[in-house]
RNA sequence: UGGGGCGUCGGCAAGUGGUAAGCCAUCGGUUUUUGGUAUCGACAUUCGUAGGUUCGAAUCCUACCGCCCCAGCCA
């Protein structure tokens, strides 16, 4: 047990080689990354990724990354967006310094001038063509664009155009500012590409100064320039991007030359992370809002219980490579579960009661057994829950009938009551009505004090409970996965990605039996445990003083079910 | 009929000329007062296909096949 202590190995990945082969290249300057969200919806777990990523590997090699808020377009934008994208990046664990926090928008009045300075180059001009002419114009996959009439204007011209455009003289779609490059290209994304559109938005920062703005094309290398990133990460659709980002570094003055790498973008089974697909869940009503457990929003795993632990070890694990993939969900509930299960401690909940009687204990007699918090860390602690003659068992543990290899309750039969005693049961009460099982009774054997088997005898039930005299009521949410299919978007023709929908997805339960200790956490919003033998949990938003409400994250691993399952 | 990418186990993913890491999933065993956890074992004679170079190829060459992205005054 000597010190083999080797530092976390840390993953490796082609954008981390690439700048390290960078640096032992020869003198590189300080790395320099940033996250570029558009501040137009929430963050979702893809975003994670890219975060992940760019804060990442700018740590890795000492140097730093910016927040970059990509607001050119005022029509799309929001300030309530930036603000949760501010709080998800923190809560992800990137402390970003105010004075690392930038805006395009902050760039507008620099990227102006060095649009007239291409227009003075005559490597920029005004287009005056209307949108559809320029859409015909610029040709397909299989034919060559056509210049625009408008393409050999003077300098002067269109300096005094692009002026009257700022100026606010034309109207919105009248005129477009171009860069002049090649209507032949075969990328298209090179066929004199735009560069500012006229667009009479109130912009949420800039206000009313502009009634033209930059497209990213023109804003991003740009912005990436200005503030010195070093390597500016992308998603694989932006490759193609690449020689446009090249050609404006190249033709304008720009004080540095910045790098784009792509790299593939996250994707999981049985989910969906497209912002336009997210927000029209929201706007379907489908779920309650962005923030609904349901969601791969990075607000809504915050309050579905995820530590933000848990996403950065799914980056690490899934790795960075330009391939694109689908990752299984079951590995993310794999490294949830595994951070869950070392870091929360245990209680006990009873969803579905059943009132459950020892008939050999006096009625009044109050017993206190000392439970361990964790039973896989011994540091967390013993405490102590108070244990009487009428107790909540789950619902689902008892069967009148017990199938093959049933260790839970039946009639005759003895389990544990964990970290309690060994109860056999005698007697099931139903309702003579409906035939319903509403009460069952035992005897307790009182040699099994703590749960012990006193003899050695074998029981290999355990089971849950809590005291009915100290049961706490509350609500708790189950959840399970919102779309019931591997690959929600893949439907047939004139199918959509909704009919995917689980129905099930959500399950709210009342009248639940918590523990006393529970009751006591009602306020801690966000407070995480497991629920012994039923999952993780934790405090929802809207639980309260007297009226927990408590969400499951994720349930135990349930080898018991998957048996059952297979011999159905 | 264009341009840009990508093809290694069911899913991710290492490997960059010396004879296929790891993780998840799956299956099986052990331990267990959570049918949880932990732990042990099984799981690619083969790297999209076909040729070629080489003593030796997932790695180099050639051809072919398949999949993804691009035709917003979105980012």
């Amino acid at each position: 047990m000597t010190a083999e202590h080797d530092e976390p190995e840390v993953a490796t990945n082609f954008v981390a080689d690439l700048i390290e082969a960078e640096q032992q290249a020869g003198a590189v300057a300080t790395v320099t990354t940033r996250f570029p969200p558009e501040p137009n919806g929430y963050l979702h777990l893809g975003h994670a990724k890219a975060i992940w990523l760019a804060f990442g590997v700018a740590k890795r090699f000492g140097g730093v990354c910016n927040l970059r808020f990509d607001d050119t377009n005022p029509a799309a934008e929001e300030a309530e967006f930036v603000e949760s994208i501010r709080t998800d990046v923190a809560w992800l664990g990137y402390a970003v310094a105010d004075e690392r926090v930038f805006f395009a928008s902050d760039y507008f009045e620099q990227l102006y001038a060095w649009a007239e300075q291409l227009v003075e180059d005559g490597k920029a001009y005004v287009d005056s063509q209307t949108a559809e002419e320029i859409r015909d114009n610029r040709g397909n996959f299989y034919k060559p664009g056509v210049d625009s009439p408008f393409r050999d204007r003077s300098v002067a011209d269109n300096l005094d155009l692009l002026r009257r455009m700022k100026a606010g003289e034309f109207k919105d779609g009248q005129h477009v500012l171009r860069a002049k490059i090649d209507m032949a290209h075969g990328n298209i994304n090179l066929r004199d590409p735009l560069m500012y559109r006229i667009l009479k938005e109130r912009h949420h920062r800039t206000g009313d100064t502009w009634c033209i703005y930059p497209m990213y094309d023109y804003a991003h290398g740009q912005s990436d320039a200005i503030e010195r990133i070093t390597h500016s990460l992308c998603t694989l659709e932006f490759e193609d991007h690449r020689p446009l980002y090249e050609w404006f570094v190249d033709n304008v003055a720009v004080p540095a030359k910045p790098r784009q790498i792509e790299f593939a973008k996250l994707h999981f089974t049985f989910t969906v992370l497209s912002k336009r697909k997210l927000k029209q869940l929201v706007a379907e009503n489908v779920v309650d809002g962005w923030d609904d457990p349901r969601m791969p929003t990075i607000s809504g795993v915050r309050r579905r219980g995820y530590p933000p632990e848990v996403l950065a070890e799914l980056c690490e694990r899934v790795g960075v490579a330009k391939r694109e993939g689908i990752v299984d969900v079951a590995l993310l509930d794999h490294i949830l579960r595994e951070n869950l299960n070392r870091t929360s401690p245990r209680a006990m909940a009873v969803l579905r009661p059943l009132k459950l009687i020892i008939d050999n204990l006096p009625e009044g007699e109050v017993m206190h057994f000392d439970v361990p918090n964790n039973p896989g860390d011994e540091a967390a602690g013993t405490r102590s829950v108070a244990f009487t003659r009428e107790l909540w068992v789950e619902r689902d543990d008892f069967r009148e009938e017990a199938p093959k290899k049933w260790f839970r309750l039946a009639p005759g039969k003895e389990v544990r009551l964990r970290s309690a005693c060994l109860v056999r049961c005698t007697e099931v009460i139903k309702d003579p009505e409906t035939g319903e099982v509403i009460q069952l009774h035992c005897t307790w054997d009182p040699e099994s004090k703590g749960g012990r088997s006193p003899d050695g005898r074998k029981v290999r039930g355990t089971l849950h409970w809590v005291s009915a005299q100290h049961a706490v009521e509350g609500t708790v949410r189950l959840f399970d996965r919102l779309f019931s299919t591997e690959n929600p978007t893949d439907v047939p023709e004139g199918g959509s990605f909704l009919d995917n929908i689980n129905p099930d997805s959500l399950e709210v339960l009342t009248g639940c039996k918590l523990e006393a200790s529970l009751g006591e956490r009602a306020t801690e919003h966000g407070w995480r445990c497991q629920f012994e033998r039923l999952g993780y949990f934790c405090v929802d938003l809207d639980s309260a003083q007297g009226a927990p409400v408590f969400n499951r994250t994720i349930g135990l691993r349930d080898s018991w079910a998957k048996l059952e399952k297979k011999n159905a």
